[in-house]
DNA sequence: TTGAAAGCGCTAACAG
DNA sequence: CTGTTAGCGCTTTCAA
């Protein structure tokens, strides 16, 4: 920068104030393009890290996920995060911490040591975290996950909503028997879609019966074991809603052992939109969006403003962004 | 680091040097614990801003790539350099360019102003590519692809002997007409796997057969049609051995249709061990697995070999590394 | 064994 | 409009 400042006659100072477009400096275009010369010719490129020592600025965030950015899972979250960021002029700091929590620990401690700007704590699947404290000393919000006493921001997918919506989509084909294959795991997602369809039941004057709900592991196996047990009622149901994908995977699987069609003799709907599976699976499946590109954004526009504004927020309990699930339609209903 | 220094009644320097485990400093344990204790009670955080500018080290590689954090591909690749990295204890700045040349471009210069180490520049399959020369400002290798000239160090997929051991796990089963549903894409991965395919013939005195050889696009839509079309032959294969697991998806249908069990009728092999298809098929598709994790870890490996001793392979051509995928048995063979 | 001091490349008062 | 100057928090030479 000195080297610039020399080649073009100017001091450092200006040479500061040009590249950081400083508001009350004036400086005359031809100065600016003399500037901007020796920049080129010298080849020069801001030193960012002397530039965040002065500022205490670094434009990094740091970002926290158990497993998203090597799985096939919820990949969009990072997509959504990283372009918020772009268009700030923000980086991302991205470590897979597998959940372990001395990993987390240290990664925490190495991202505080390069002083990024805040933190995202992500998760795979919706669900509840107590993220190490050191998170809490910059900003830090919480995607896909919560803590129990909420005293972190966080955005979450609408689960109720999600299943009813879900639920809905088969109700409104006339289907007066919607059988319902759930999440064993007593995970948010599993509680909230159960809520949903029993909503969108009783919308329809349909009576709950639990003999339609069963639970399985999440898995292609399990739904398939979970389908055949439904389908083999004495009044099988019509239509079936399965928590996820995967599941829906297994479920086509029996029913084509059962030698059953779908949508014309069991209509299913699955959750997640998974990309391998949803488009591919024959016919294609309908299912609910998760809002995961949408999270990531929100996350970190919402990070960003409580950076740019650290105390504005001071009383007020963080915020808990709950985000709807939009029903893709395939050929599955 | 000045007040830890005044709480434990010494300088600077000597903080310093404990924090750095300098060598010939020979600080007594006793004044270590001071130290140790001041920084404790402190909350003492060493920035690493300052320290890398300094030292003109910041311990962290800039990742470059089109996709694949945020697509259910090659997600290991992330992981396997972030594992690597992690037991160096650098951290990756990641960002997805979308294989746009423009965010490229921006990319790396903001990771150069960051002072980044070194790059990784990852693609999402196997192909060739002409990276940013900016690049080449500091160490970097390329990673699930190579350049024309073979200027930059690179690890790929051994495509040849992947097609070839897929071929050979067919026809070590007595199979004697064996199908490939190759690409159409002209990509690495289709010359090479089609080479495999005929040294596999060669190696058991088979014949090749044009006839037995059809292309399409990668997704299981084409992979059925291509299935249907090799299986209406006058003397249809026994065996498929397709180019991905998605197409083997497709072929999977297309035998379906067809009432041609999996493998009693006819044997499959698919490419990828792609994670929600290969093992979730049924039956379990056997596949040849890329070395994607493997590929991640030798990368960053290779970087910091190369940050390590940054003339130590001045004349010597870049390193192109070729690396083995093993075959992966399941039940559709 | 420890300390003083210079300086990494930049920002931002403050002064002119 | 532009320059002088004092640090930001750390490493490292040199001296004691």
């Amino acid at each position: 920068m000195k080297d610039v400042a020399k080649r073009a006659g100017v001091s450092q100072t200006t040479v500061s104030f040009v590249l950081n477009n400083v508001e009350n400096a004036n400086i005359p275009a031809e100065t600016q393009s003399r500037i901007f010369n020796a920049i080129e010719e010298l080849g020069y490129r801001p030193n960012a890290m002397a530039r965040h020592l002065r500022s205490n600025r670094t434009h990094t965030i740091g970002f926290l996920s158990d497993v998203i950015a090597t799985t096939p899972h919820a990949g969009q979250i990072i997509q959504g995060a990283q372009d918020r960021s772009w268009a700030e002029d923000y980086l991302l700091l991205i470590v897979n911490t597998g959940g372990n929590s001395k990993i987390e620990q240290a990664a925490i401690e190495m991202m505080l040591e390069r002083r990024v700007d805040g933190f995202i704590y992500a998760t795979m699947y919706h669900r509840v975290v107590t993220p190490p404290s050191a998170i809490r000393e910059v900003p830090a919000v919480l995607l896909d996950c919560y803590c129990e006493d909420r005293s972190l921001p966080s955005v979450v997918p609408d689960e109720v909503t999600g299943g009813r919506l879900a639920t809905e989509a088969l109700l409104n084909q006339g289907h007066q028997r919607v059988g319902f294959i759930n999440n064993v795991d007593p995970v948010p997602a599993m509680y909230g879609r159960l809520a949903g369809y029993q909503q969108a039941l009783a919308l329809y004057d349909l009576p709950f019966e639990e003999s339609l709900v069963c639970t399985a592991s999440s898995t292609p196996a399990d739904g398939c074991v979970a389908a055949l047990q439904l389908m083999s009622l004495p009044n099988p149901p019509t239509a079936l809603f399965c928590f996820n994908d995967r599941m829906a995977l297994g479920v086509y699987q029996a029913l084509r052992k059962l030698n059953l069609r779908v949508p014309e003799d069991v209509a299913v709907v699955g959750f997640d939109n998974q990309e391998l599976i949803a488009p591919d699976l024959d016919p294609g499946l309908t299912t609910m969006q998760l809002p995961h590109y949408e999270m990531g954004s929100w996350a970190v526009e919402h990070l960003l403003s409580l950076i740019a504004h650290p105390d504005q927020h001071q009383g007020e309990m963080p915020v808990q962004y709950v985000m709807n699930c939009p029903l893709v339609r395939r050929a599955s209903v």
